[in-house]
DNA sequence: ACCAGACCGGAATGATCCGTTCCAGTGATA
DNA sequence: TATCACTGGAACGGATCATTCCGGTCTGGT
């Protein structure tokens, strides 16, 4: 969320509510291509409760809207991934950031929205500093021995993709349901059982998608 | 896959071709919307190699097809739970089923299909006895205490759609990484760790589908 | 050999959906 | 009070599909 939290929201007429409709429209457009990457530019501003050109007052066309807010997503992974270096234990770093990154939903706000769009330079140095911050992650949880040997990083991005993959109507269920697949997932990362069956998966095999027509 | 195996499919000629494209639609059918779950008609035609008209010579609608490839799905569901029931330990029935049942894909198969069609009757009885089936694998693998003991019946279907998420471009790779993440939630289903997070999964709640327009 | 008709491929049709543009109204501001 | 930035929502135009239709092909029986 980047200005989300400017304190011009609480300016009145005409600028406020043009400050508030930011936000409005953002949040509204997180929630609904979260709901259906696809989903019509018309349920958004339903959602958002104001009409079709104050959307596009703001933002020229779809695909720079979609772009935005998947960018907000990687930044918002980020900023966990930052987070999470600063904790001390390594497992705890680890198993914390996944917690906060699904509670947040970020998977589905940039792997599922890449290839809605072209993306931008900078989302490609940010997607590889992503990539970075979560080897580290990683790495650190290998050192404290709890993770299974056999693990490796792409493993976190399959994770979260089983994760997001959870989804019913009520937002809040949702995110219960998922902790709890986390929890068996992240139990399974633990350094119990035999090792995993067939080769681990490769940098970048999950990304089909990031090279949109 | 019900008329799949006929040997009508050897016969010569125009009869023997019709028999013949039978199975080529029913697979292409299959492929294609295990992919995409609202693709085009004409795609499946055009992967069986045969035109549109062939198609709805023996389907007359999208609908139809859809309901019928759906069908089959939980046919096989059903398969597979009654070889699983055969088995004498189990927790071998239920993770031998899991696999099976990931490794075929039935879950993109009927799940992920419904809601884009109408149910009949009849897939209404037979999902419920694929309920039901399912249910006994779980208690007599909870029976063998191998079970963490806060698994219900429900998480079954999750456990699916997780794995299920895991897609690639590459359809054996990605059996072999379902594998892997099926193999990392089998082992949280092990009776170890603490109790899980949160209310377990209520019957029905994944079921936003099945009651289409 | 020959013909009736079962089957086929793919173009044409008609409906729907959706991104984007346009325009008239409204109320804050100076 | 005049201006004009901003808004809601209708209208437009292109794209996508399910479905229908039409000529051609080949089989199987005579």
């Amino acid at each position: 969320m980047r200005e989300t939290a400017t304190p011009e929201t609480a300016l009145p007429g005409r600028r406020g509510q043009a400050a508030r409709n930011n936000v409005l429209i953002l949040d509204a457009a997180r929630h609904v291509f979260l709901g259906d990457p696809k989903a019509p530019i018309s349920q958004v501003a339903e959602r958002a409760g104001v009409g079709i050109s104050a959307l596009y007052r703001r933002y020229p066309s779809k695909e720079v809207l979609l772009r935005h807010i998947c960018h907000d997503g990687l930044l918002m992974y980020i900023g966990e991934a930052e987070v999470a270096a600063e904790e001390p234990d390594g497992w705890a770093a680890l198993t914390g950031f996944l917690s906060r990154v699904v509670d947040l939903d970020v998977h589905s706000l940039t792997v599922h929205l890449a290839g809605t769009f072209t993306p931008t330079p900078e989302m490609g140095r940010d997607a590889q500093r992503a990539g970075e911050l979560t080897q580290k992650l990683v790495e650190r949880a290998r050192e404290t021995g709890r993770l299974r040997p056999d693990a490796v990083t792409e493993d976190i991005g399959m994770i979260l993709e089983c994760c997001a993959a959870i989804r019913v109507d009520d937002e809040e269920r949702t995110a219960q349901l998922r902790r709890r697949y986390l929890a068996l997932l992240v139990e399974g990362l633990s350094a119990h059982g035999p090792d995993l069956p067939g080769p681990p998966p490769r940098p970048g095999e999950m990304n089909g998608r990031w090279r949109p027509s």
